[in-house]
DNA sequence: GCACTTCTGCATCGATCACTACGGAAGGCG
DNA sequence: CGCCTTCCGTAGTGATCGATGCAGAAGTGC
């Protein structure tokens, strides 16, 4: 476990958990869950496979762990996009957020959410049901924040929260297959912020 | 080979290669690239393992033959909707068949295009770009569509044809990993309407 | 210093991976 | 029929998969 209760003590980790774990996570988003192999992981986060498995407890609860800084670290734009004071803001922000994740020369291309298990194989089922819950959550909660735009009046009479919903989060997965297809951020900005001069498609 | 020369002859092949390719497409549909292991592919094709090699060369080579099956079967609305009058038909034809094809029920949900080697390891990198250019190439061939539109005046003079090609590919690949997400069909028709209600986004 | 707990490196586990060698079976063609 | 080519079932290749057993090393608290 990673979470220390008291100190009943022994020797301690001699790697930096986090450290490590980001390093998880870069390789997960890279090339996936299951095309990540424990040999690639370790040798990323430059510890051994014992050590992994005595920080971490296995594989899919190291992806679980890394899939959760994902979410509060590369992709906390949603956060970010949903406290905005409008729809469109939230839509600005979160296709631009989208876009700057997806397409960072720093890292790897798309996102982490999306093609860390889209298809898998029968023992990757859980994580991709757990990614696929990721999504649907995402776009629960842009609906739930489109309901209240709705009824603070920022949204015109027949617009549909879920509907309007649905629609940016499409673009924000489009967006995370082209940025994986290898298209530049620039090229989907402009894409983006043509679809936002017509906010909202009613 | 599957391709047969004359008749050199000897003991004829005694499968439907046709058939196998069809059922091992599906099997690259629901699982991936790397997802699909030899063993679930050979089962459900009802060939050994010998016979697939035979008639079809390795692993990748087989998905290379299902990808192009799956471009002119599955997804041959693609070609249907470039052959549109309209714009606008394109658009409509286009996001109407991806969402035929990635939620209906009697087949894997997503697209093969999209969920089949989104993120691989690096022994399926050749999939995965192999994927990544049939992307770029469909985005490729409805700009060239849209081209030919704002030349015959179909689209208004500030319409970009690049980039409302990349926006309508954002949504169809979107559409995809919603779809991938158990998202049905009902919900993503209601969006695509929505989109297109403003088109084109200039 | 001593006992205790935990970490870590080495070696390895059985299972599965994609792939193939081999030999008998089965059909086309003379 | 007999020959020849091809197919196909069995069995097994080395490599890699995720995951561990074990024993010694390294700290902490007394």
């Amino acid at each position: 476990m990673e979470t220390r209760k008291k100190s009943p003590s022994g020797r301690p980790r001699g790697f930096d958990a986090d450290q490590a774990l980001e390093r998880a996570m870069l390789v997960f988003w890279e090339h996936g869950y299951e095309g990540a192999s424990l040999a690639a992981l370790t040798d990323a986060m430059g510890i051994s496979a014992t050590s992994m498995y005595a920080a971490f407890g296995n594989k899919q609860e190291l992806f679980r762990k890394a899939m959760e800084r994902y979410a509060t670290g590369p992709s906390d734009y949603l956060v970010r996009a949903l406290e905005q004071p409008t729809a469109r803001g939230v839509a600005t922000k979160l296709l631009a957020g989208t876009i700057r994740t997806t397409t960072r020369p720093s890292g790897p291309q798309g996102c982490l959410g999306v093609q860390g298990a889209l298809a898998a194989s029968d023992s990757g089922r859980e994580v991709r049901d757990l990614l696929a819950d990721w999504r649907n959550d995402s776009c629960c909660r842009i609906q739930e924040r489109f309901r209240r735009a709705a009824d603070e009046g920022d949204l015109p009479p027949g617009a549909d929260p879920a509907v309007l919903a649905r629609y940016v989060t499409t673009l924000a997965f489009g967006i995370a297959v082209q940025a994986a297809s290898g298209v530049c951020g620039d090229e989907l900005r402009a894409m983006a912020d043509a679809a936002l001069r017509t906010w909202p498609p009613v």
